[in-house]
RNA sequence: GCCGGGGUGGCCGAGCGGUCUAAGGCGGCGGGCUGCAGACCCGUUAUUCCCGGGUUCGAAUCCCGGCCCCGGCUCCA
């Protein structure tokens, strides 16, 4: 998985984040590809004569990283996992609907063409010019084609290759049908809301569609279409051939999933993003102010009072603010980049204002504000690592009340080594006139 | 060639007809924080939004022309 998925997945996830923040139901169904000319030739090149027998270690070895990363990245679980070689039956039916009702033949060879023909509207999605698209076609069609726009639902089987048994002979399943078949199953259709990479609108996305409106008679196969913007470095899209590509592993080595997660919210998910790691590092900047304000937050509210303050009302009105205009942001096509702001300017008013008045804020208001502020944060993927062990609190503690009795005798040599010490173990001190306060660097910590 | 998306400060990046002398971040600079520091705070850092026309009382925002960049048309998130 390289920089550009991730960045996709991100941004469906803080949607679907979103959409559950607002009280929705959400079902979301995250396919996986776990045959296709890729894995195949992977596992040609690493199994060789013995590919038949252990080529499925490929597609679940990706699998397995695939999960590892969500979690670094706080992406939450979909609702299902559906996997192509697990669907075979459906899409096997599927097929022999689309041939009997003459959206799809038979090629010579066993496998079977959709015929893009029958469907009239192909190409609008997209904005294609059939015609045009037929002159400037740079690959020379298959045998079997009819047309070379036409594109497979079932590939016949090749020497060597794993395959699946059906009435026009062996193969495995083509890549656009996979997608129709697994989603309208767990869904149904048209489903409300589907997309991808920028990428993939043709003539992947266009195909689902043809599919969609051959094999169940709908409009569309979606309700609403998200495109998210493509990861470029340098400028330049992330290929093969130019060897750019960023393994997101490569970068969670570096920086932390959160980071790059802030990196992404930070760029509206329909423009293009062009990946550096100076941005990442600003990110990863960002992320420590927004931190700096959570644990001051913590820190008042263990210290705060029980009974009510006189600003507890002042401190509530800028949550409430903060919450419409982080959730107005997002409904204004999840403008991800407003809600980072206002996330921000708020945690500016805990780190400028709020942490100055500790006597005159309540508990039960202070950890309140936390919770939504935590809550927001998490939409966008970041604020998951707010918890700190209470031994690890109390020791801090312990050390800053000595360090603080250390600076009023005047003791500043050794209360300065105190506090270079607390630095170089990832806790940051901050002396204030009314009280010291103090942030812990989230990778010390083990979640 | 055809079809899309873009060009905003030192950098990243919002804004998409008035509230823009343009959000927010990063960086720089100046100052504050009754020692110093700072993953703290405050102030400052684009009279200007690729260029040229036009529409409008009013444009970064709309229209026309040009220049440049990226992507799709082939597996691709």
């Amino acid at each position: 998985m390289h920089v550009g998925h991730a960045r996709t997945y991100s941004f469906f996830d803080t949607f679907v984040k979103l959409l559950r923040y607002l009280g929705l139901d959400v079902v979301l169904v995250v396919n996986f590809t776990d045959i296709d000319d890729k894995i195949l030739n992977r596992a040609r090149e690493e199994f060789g004569q013995d590919m038949l027998r252990r080529w499925h270690e490929i597609p679940e070895r990706y699998i397995r990283e695939f999960f590892d990363i969500c979690n670094k990245l706080n992406i939450q679980n979909a609702t299902y996992y559906p996997k192509v070689t697990e669907h075979i039956n459906d899409m096997v039916k599927a097929i022999e609907e689309l041939v009997e009702r003459g959206f799809a033949y038979v090629a010579p060879d066993g496998s079977v063409y959709f015929d893009v023909t029958k469907i009239q509207d192909y190409g609008k999605f997209s904005g294609q010019d059939i015609d045009k698209l037929i002159a400037g076609a740079r690959v020379e069609p298959e045998p079997g084609k009819r047309n070379p726009l036409d594109f497979a639902l079932w590939k016949s089987w090749k020497p060597g290759e794993p395959w699946w048994d059906t009435p026009w002979g062996p193969g495995r399943p083509g890549w656009h049908l996979e997608c129709v078949v697994m989603a309208s199953k767990y869904l149904g259709v048209p489903l409300d809301f589907h997309g991808g990479g920028l990428d993939l609108v043709f003539p992947h996305h266009e195909n689902e569609i043809a599919i969609a409106k051959a094999l169940y008679g709908v409009e569309n196969l979606a309700l609403y279409w998200i495109h998210v913007g493509l990861v470029t470095v340098r400028g330049e899209k992330m290929s093969k051939s130019l060897k750019n590509i960023i393994p997101v592993e490569d970068v969670l080595k570096k920086h932390s999933g959160e980071a790059l997660r802030l990196y992404y919210a930070m760029t509206h998910y329909r423009k293009p993003l062009d990946f550096s790691f100076e941005g990442l590092e600003q990110a990863e900047q960002h992320l420590k102010t927004l931190y700096a304000a959570h644990d001051y937050l913590l820190e008042l509210e263990r210290s705060a009072k029980d009974e009510p303050g006189e600003k507890d009302q002042e401190l509530v009105s800028k949550a409430q603010e903060l919450e419409q205009k982080f959730i107005e942001a997002l409904l204004d096509d999840v403008d991800t980049s407003r809600a980072v702001s206002e996330l921000t300017s708020f945690a500016r008013y805990v780190t400028s204002t709020l942490i100055y008045m500790p006597e005159k804020v309540s508990k039960a208001a202070v950890q309140a504000v936390r919770m939504l502020y935590i809550e927001l944060g998490r939409i966008l993927g970041i604020l998951y690592r707010t918890d700190i062990p209470d031994w690890l609190v109390s020791l801090i503690e312990t050390i800053i009340e000595t360090r603080s009795r250390l600076r009023q005798l005047k003791i500043f040599d050794i209360a300065d080594q105190v506090r270079s010490k607390l630095t170089e173990l990832g806790i940051y001190v901050t002396d204030t006139r009314v009280r010291t306060y103090w942030t812990i660097d989230r990778s010390k910590l083990v979640y």
